[in-house]
DNA sequence: GACTGTTTCCGAATAGATCGGAAATTACAA
DNA sequence: TTGTAATTTCCGATCTATTCGGAAACAGTC
């Protein structure tokens, strides 16, 4: 027989079960079984081979996705050179600036939140470590998407397109493209609302040689990213850090 | 033919992969496939379905392992209800003591770092969330074994071993119990160089209705830990907070 | 203690993973 | 730039390993 996708079966399977059990967050045969349309033995068969990875534990009867993934997660972080010279510059913005301050990258087209550093009063809610997003709704995402060559820009909107999250999000790839070549004469990127009503911030790009390797923010509440004079006091700050991120960044190599 | 082990060669080749990508820092098809000795082409039909998931990305010709990981890791605290109530309290007392601060929970049968504060002179080397380390081999990790079943923790003994870490790490299976028994007795675990040379940690479990849902630790320096004052005063600061989220936990059900 | 629902186990049938080989692409030197 | 080598990608027939019905063990309920 002639394939339509040359995927095998058996992979996808195993981590559409991934996928619900992280969504069930647990779950046993039968109802996997159920939700996937296969005989309960096919997926048992399929729960075994997993619990004998670490990603899946078994735990009296019901499968779970195992801590493995936070394991895997923070050992990227960790043993990623921009984070480790990242990290304690955004600590002490952190503690300069009280605010929240975050590390995004950009992976399969979407912003990731590589590594954050709470302030005391930081906003808590919204974003975390791991939270991922399309691009265009948040500064960070789009000071990445300004410095990344064009023809991925039309790629990433192409396969992801211009979701609306708030009303004040860009959903037009002209105005998108006037932002961009904006935030590139800037040299940063500003935005409120963009992504959750209430929440702004304030980026600038992490370049190494023409390369984006992902951008610094800070999340403030909208009210105090408006002011105008904060919000250059922020991106002072974003900038110095940039700069000395960058140095010791090459420095060490 | 009789099956060995009914496991799925596809499944178990799959995450063979994933552990490949996760050690090589990214890898193509004909390195894996000397590796795993296979032919190229199988390893390429399991490369394409594997970036088709969310777990892999492809980057002009390399497999990397992406960022999904650190994505499912961090949803996996965040929706987590222990971490929830911990976080700010943990956030308190790591400002509070200036040490690390951290979250510890059991997953078959090995300690995992769930969630990490850091005072602003914490000893930053060694641990991070995420981290995995055998259950005995540090005080988190014997505050949960003292408390988890006693077939459990005959059941993990059996299937890890008793790993020396250190020349102060107990290998010795009488001796640990023993030692958990101790603990039991005085609802606390402290230790020092069983897991790194120099760094040592008070530990409470935290209970609810008599089940171990993992423990709280504060991480310092040997020679800290050894004043049995500034001990006591810690031990008296975890307990303070496990009452508290032991309290807030059960209040939201 | 019987009933209902679920998980686990087995083995034969056959769908689908596998792998040789070839084409396409990339990398590198000269 | 052109040629050579190394890798990635693609194809399709073969036969292995996945699949699934059915049955046994187990768990929960009234």
């Amino acid at each position: 027989m002639t394939r339509e996708t040359s995927s095998l079966t058996t992979i996808h399977r195993a981590f559409e079960i991934l996928e619900l059990l992280w969504e069930l967050d647990g779950a046993g045969p039968t109802e996997l079984a159920n939700r996937m349309d296969l005989p309960d033995s096919t997926v048992y068969d399929y729960l075994r081979s997993l619990s004998d990875t670490k990603y899946v534990t078994r735990e009296n009867g019901t499968y779970f996705l195992s801590s493995y993934f936070l394991t895997i997660g923070g050992k990227m972080k960790h043993r990623n050179r921009l984070f480790q010279v990242a990290k304690p510059e955004m600590k002490r913005i952190a503690a300069e600036t009280n605010e929240l301050v975050g590390l995004t990258i950009e992976n399969d087209g979407i912003a990731v939140v590589f590594h954050q550093e709470e302030g005391k009063q930081a906003l808590s809610l919204g974003t975390h470590p791991g939270a991922a997003t399309p691009l265009h709704t948040l500064a960070t995402g789009k000071a990445i998407l300004a410095y990344l060559p064009d023809e991925r820009v039309d790629e990433i909107i192409a396969e992801r397109g211009l979701e609306q999250r708030t009303d004040h999000t860009i959903t037009d790839v002209d105005r998108l493209k006037d932002e961009l070549a904006e935030i590139r004469d800037n040299g940063y990127a500003v935005d409120w609302n963009e992504q959750v009503t209430g929440m702004g911030m304030a980026s600038v790009p992490i370049l190494i040689d023409d390369q984006v390797l992902g951008s610094f923010g800070i999340v403030v509440p909208t009210g105090r990213i408006q002011d105008e004079q904060y919000q250059q006091e922020l991106l002072r700050k974003l900038q110095e850090m940039e700069e000395t991120v960058t140095i010791n960044y090459q420095f060490g190599e």
